[in-house]
DNA sequence: GCATTTTTTTAGAATCATTCTAAACTACCG
DNA sequence: CGGTAGTTTAGAATGATTCTAAAAAAATGC
């Protein structure tokens, strides 16, 4: 199974159905950030979209950058996640459970389908599981 | 198993002893610090730290608070840990591999040892492990 | 002990990510 | 059109953290 089954690209018209679908006008900017986002990028940063946005095109803010991350995780189309190695948020495309590799080398952050990891756990009395989540820290060849 | 049995608390006699042994003077300020972080605190944030430091002392400042957890890092007495839930970071006593739970209604987070959560990963090829955690959401009774 | 040197502490400034504000702009609607 | 609501924007504000440079404390050497 590839990586991309992970992550079922939307086109740019489905973008536009989407944030339409959210509540959301398919504004120019939106639509870039969020084909960006949605369709191109993983576990991107902020900073890493505005970066990109910046080689792409000309003019659009960082405020509206935040703004439309923002739309999106409240549109429940992206999640916020957050890591030990960074003070950065990244915002996961995948917003279905999963779990994630973490290439200690490269940095890069890495999709792993859930039914590839088994997770055991013998909790004490009185706790309940709403979600689990696992990282893996290693490296690739 | 008791909580404790995962943190072994050193004494604060044992306090100057470790700070020592990383090549830190026990100064009062490390002291009073070290022992609230490494004896009595569980995963907490500078601020946790401060606001504590400041009830029970005077005259200690944020900047010391932030070079002790530096310098406990550093002294590998501590681990700094980021959550999604948190932009501040939590300082981790518990320095050997370990799991943790939050609990979502008091955002409590609590270690789990690693004998209690079996975790089997069915990795892509290439991809070498280093390190496995695993964090578990949901709530204590 | 006292002078010298090194480490530590400190207040406040600086930085960085993020959020807020308020004004300009755009889209939609009657 | 003209009004209204939604959007974008620059820049200010905030909050966590780091940096700076000077004062204080501790260690070292006589
Ligand atoms: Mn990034
Ligand atoms: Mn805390
Ligand atoms: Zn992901
Ligand atoms: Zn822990």
């Amino acid at each position: 199974m590839s990586q991309e089954s992970l992550h079922p690209q939307l086109s740019s018209i489905e973008i536009e159905t989407e944030l339409k679908k959210a509540g959301l006008r398919p504004t120019v900017q939106r639509c870039i950030i969020s084909d960006y986002v949605l369709n191109h990028a993983e576990h991107p940063s902020v900073e890493t979209i505005k970066t990109w946005v910046d080689k792409h095109y000309t003019g659009i803010s960082l405020a509206t950058v935040y703004n439309t991350v923002h739309a999106l995780e409240s549109a429940g189309l992206v999640h916020a996640i957050r890591f030990d190695h960074s003070d950065k948020v990244f915002y996961d495309t995948n917003t279905t459970l999963h779990h994630h590799f973490l290439d200690e080398k490269t940095g890069e952050l890495i999709d792993i389908d859930p039914d590839k990891i088994e997770v055991n756990a013998k909790l004490p009395e009185g706790m309940s599981i709403n979600e689990i989540s696992v990282l893996i820290r290693g490296e690739r060849a």
